[in-house]
DNA sequence: GCCAACGTTGGC
DNA sequence: GCCAACGTTGGC
C-alpha cells in the first residue's frame, strides 16, 4: 500500500532544482536513527515524498518525489573524507541506510512552513510541531491530500 | 547570527 | 542508569 513521506533538504546543499537536474539521487547523510528507520523499514519503491526546503529564506514544501529503491547502506559512512563519515560503522554491520529518491514534479508554488503552521487541519502534523527536527517523517494520507489541495489555492 | 529544542556521548 | 555537557537542527 502506498505510503506518503516528507524529506527535508537544505537547498544550499541539495535543492529541488538539483533533484530535477539529476533525476534520481541517493538520499545520503541521514544520521538520525528515527529517520533511518523510516527509510529502512517504512519506505517502499513508489511511495511519494514531499520535498521540503529547510534552513533557508522560505522554508516549505517545494516539490514531489518518489522512493526509487529499497534501503541500502549509505556509502558516505565508510568514507573518511566525507563529512558524514562514521568510524563506528562497518561494511559488515552498516549503521546508516538510505534510499534513492526520484524527481516527480515541482509544486506550482512553495507551500511555506508558515502557511502549514497556521492551518488548523494540520495541527497534528509532526512537521509543524514545536521543536521538530526530524528530517524524514511519514505523512498521513489525509494530510498529504490536504496539503496538495493547498497548492492550487490562494497565494502564489 | 542567535538560540531553543532535541539527540548523543561519556563520566560516574 | 542518570544526567551534564556537547553538537546539531532549523526557524527566525
Amino acid at each position: 500500500m502506498m505510503q506518503y513521506w516528507l524529506m527535508k533538504s537544505e537547498p544550499e546543499t541539495f535543492s529541488i532544482d538539483d533533484l530535477e537536474r539529476k533525476g534520481t539521487e541517493p538520499w545520503d547523510g541521514v544520521r538520525n536513527y528515527q529517520a533511518r528507520n523510516f527509510m529502512r523499514d517504512g519506505m517502499r519503491v513508489g511511495d511519494k515524498v514531499f520535498f521540503y526546503h529547510s534552513n533557508c529564506e522560505v522554508p516549505g514544501i517545494v516539490g514531489i518525489a518518489k522512493v526509487a529503491s529499497e534501503a541500502y547502506p549509505d556509502p558516505t559512512q565508510f568514507d573518511p573524507d566525507n563529512a558524514h563519515f562514521d568510524p563506528a560503522s562497518t561494511r559488515a554491520q552498516p549503521r546508516w541506510m538510505l534510499v534513492d529518491i526520484a524527481f516527480e514534479r515541482r509544486l506550482a508554488r512553495t507551500i511555506s512552513l508558515a502557511e502549514l503552521k497556521q492551518d488548523p487541519a494540520l495541527a497534528d502534523f509532526a512537521l509543524v510541531r514545536k521543536g521538530n527536527r526530524l528530517s524524514v517523517m511519514p505523512v498521513e494520507t489525509a494530510v498529504w491530500k490536504h496539503i496538495l489541495g493547498l497548492e492550487k489555492t490562494g497565494r502564489g
